[in-house]
DNA sequence: CCAAACATGAAAGGATCTTTCATCATGCCC
DNA sequence: GGGCATGATGAAAGATCCTTTCATGTTTGG
């Protein structure tokens, strides 16, 4: 049930490399083909991965500009914070939502296309969220690491 | 250069489903296999696709604990910017960092096994970054989307 | 010490990949 | 319009890879 040592080599590696080819995997993890897949099975199995997906530069799909948000709720009432994660679910552009302990309820993380996109969904979508009281907008300037891998 | 209806469809997939084989993918976006093994090349070679990953369940490899940290250095020199982000680049418990225009100068995603490792990660290794002057914690509660995927 | 349970690598048939090639569509210049 | 160049397409085929089977080796627990 725990992870060895081979385990963890198979993690890594398709963790920079998902589309690895299994042959190559396992030359990589110097085993046989047949043990690297089936360890592999078994990982993707038991939900050590929970899926593999490709990264799609986001510039190259209009969705260059990337913006943080911090959101308070009017009432901290378990029904309250229900319906605000079911809408922020629902919507695309929001690719992280945190429930946090702090000056804020939620810190969500958004994806569009420019400043202009960013002020029609803040005024139209963001600040009628269910229970929304107020927001602060942070604004990326600089992409220093985005969604860097696990260090395990 | 521009994607057609078939590049989005095969960007759409492999963004859901990174391992799909050519095979699967080529009947998914109705052409040949061949065809689908070029354009999928040439979306990978031209960049609109930067790699792909396995996404592997935090908590399967000790790293349960998210927590965001706004960041406030001492002076605004290009120098003290710098010098920051390239020690941040350095600390792989740190997942995302961005420059913002707002009340911090960085905001900091970060994944350590429990709230004890975060204290010892604040304490030694994240106020004493080259230029901090302040640092503010958001401990996540509940993470209610994670690395969504790009809508397009 | 033995037996059961499990993990391993070689092997092989079946599926897949990746290139080649002939064909067809498109745009462009004269 | 004619002719030509460019580029995209699907079929085909050899090479590669996947996935299962099986015999062997290793660990576990009694």
């Amino acid at each position: 049930m725990p992870l060895d040592r081979i385990d963890v080599k198979i993690l890594r590696a398709l963790q920079s490399e998902g589309r690895l080819s299994n042959a190559d995997l396992a030359e990589r993890v110097n085993v046989s083909a047949a043990t690297c897949h089936r360890r592999t099975q078994r990982l993707f199995e038991e939900g050590y991965v929970s899926g593999v997906r490709a990264v799609i530069a986001p510039r190259s799909v209009d969705l260059g500009t990337l913006v943080m948000v911090g959101v308070v709720l009017d009432r901290s009432t378990p029904e309250s914070f229900a319906a605000f994660e079911s809408a922020v679910v629902a919507m695309k552009e929001i690719l992280d939502c945190n429930l946090v302990a702090g000056d804020f309820d939620y810190l969500l993380k958004i994806r569009v296309r420019d400043m202009a996109d960013f002020n029609t969904l803040h005024g139209q979508r963001l600040i009628t969220l269910p229970g929304v009281r107020q927001t602060r907008t942070f604004f990326v300037m600089k992409e220093v690491k985005d969604n860097g891998p696990l260090a395990f």
